[in-house]
DNA sequence: GCCTCCCTCCCCCGCGCGGGAATGGCGACT
DNA sequence: AGTCGCCATTCCCGCGCGGGGGAGGGAGGC
């Protein structure tokens, strides 16, 4: 038997997938959690054989609990079931660990034979993810490297405020807030304030590098 | 038997729910949509006793599907089927005509209970969630009543597009842009467009009327 | 030592942007 | 018919913003 842990925020849509796997002879579905904390707490205890995470979730996210988890030692193969519309980081579940990742509108079919592929220690890519994420790697942008004080400008841009109230409140000139600004934005590609605030609303603000 | 169409635009999900329902001797899943065009098109062939509809669809979203359904004369009653976690105008739904509103982590026994209501003409009201849509119309803007050229300029403006670039768009004067851009930020309670592009990525393009 | 990167600040310049006030048009209501 | 209100349009004015270029000092790497 495949021991299973779903983890989704969501308690019908873990019952559903439950249902759904407990379908296949080979499957037994041995917990479901929440979120990443309780996720984390089954798996060294449950010490499932897959783990499917859902990677949008309140507190702690589907990639950092992907983290957490491996690092505890468990021998659970995680595999990421995401859906495309929330643009979700699924590359930083993969760099966290996950073996594989599945799309929500995947077939039934496909998630049972993934969580069998998973099992055997193979890699479930949903083909149709595997181009988006593609293309969300070309979009990636290679060289976002900012500065700490870079960043700490983007995010006080990025929550509405013109550059004397930015200057204001990190305690430096506007000069050098305008300075600042004009390095994130040829880094980020765009330009002017308003394309770095949806920037940073949609890609959040980067690495510490 | 309860005649039963599932609207939601994941595969999985929609599978999930319907193996959750059909293990209710009463109800049967006929039929199932992944989006609002395909729901009003199979709830008008299919006249089913009840309708679970997602709120967050590509395309038509679940208020409108659900409005268009009920005015193509189906006695179907509609149930919104919604998380939480995404702000979906759960208010809107039910002004469509939405007959109940259930959590998707509800319990499993909840949706069942809630279809059985919703088949009788009763209204299954999540309890959490009415703690929530009441918090949600308190939070909610009281007028956001945007003109259909208001609409546009600020939409453009969540592209992070100038003024120029609006104007070339819309073909109007710059000028025009600037003034419907000075109603737009009275209506939204911001001061620039920095906070307006913000807003509309928040909170999405407000309703047509 | 030297070099590079980061943070800081300065100059000037020109355009973009937002506020205020005013005009004509069009539909709704009386 | 009159008029009230909303919408779209335009003008001027002053500040905000972004580009270009430069410059000093401190931290860390070679």
């Amino acid at each position: 038997m495949i021991r299973v842990v779903i983890v989704d925020d969501h308690a019908l849509v873990r019952a559903g997938l439950a249902e759904l796997l407990e379908g296949d002879s080979e499957i037994e579905v041995v917990a479901t959690a929440a979120n990443g904390e309780e996720a984390v707490d089954l798996a060294t205890r449950e010490e499932p054989d897959v783990v499917l995470m859902d990677l949008s979730m309140p507190g702690m996210g589907g990639a950092e609990a992907t983290r957490k988890l491996l690092a505890s030692g468990t021998e659970a193969r995680v595999v990421v079931l995401t859906s495309l519309s929330a643009r979700e980081r699924i590359l930083d579940a993969l760099d966290a660990g996950a073996i594989g990742y599945l799309l929500k509108d995947a077939d039934p079919d496909e998630l049972v034979r993934g969580v069998h592929a998973a099992a055997r220690g193979e890699s479930p890519l949903s083909p149709r993810a595997a181009h988006e994420v593609l293309a969300a790697r070309t979009d990636q942008r290679p060289a976002v490297n900012l500065s700490a004080r870079e960043r700490e400008v983007l995010q006080l841009v990025g929550e509405g405020l013109p550059n004397k109230l930015i200057a204001r409140r990190l305690e430096i000139s506007e000069k050098t807030v305008k300075a600042h600004l004009t390095q994130v934005f040829a880094e980020l590609g765009v330009t002017d304030r308003t394309q770095a605030a949806l920037w940073l609303e949609r890609n959040g603000l980067p690495e510490s590098s």
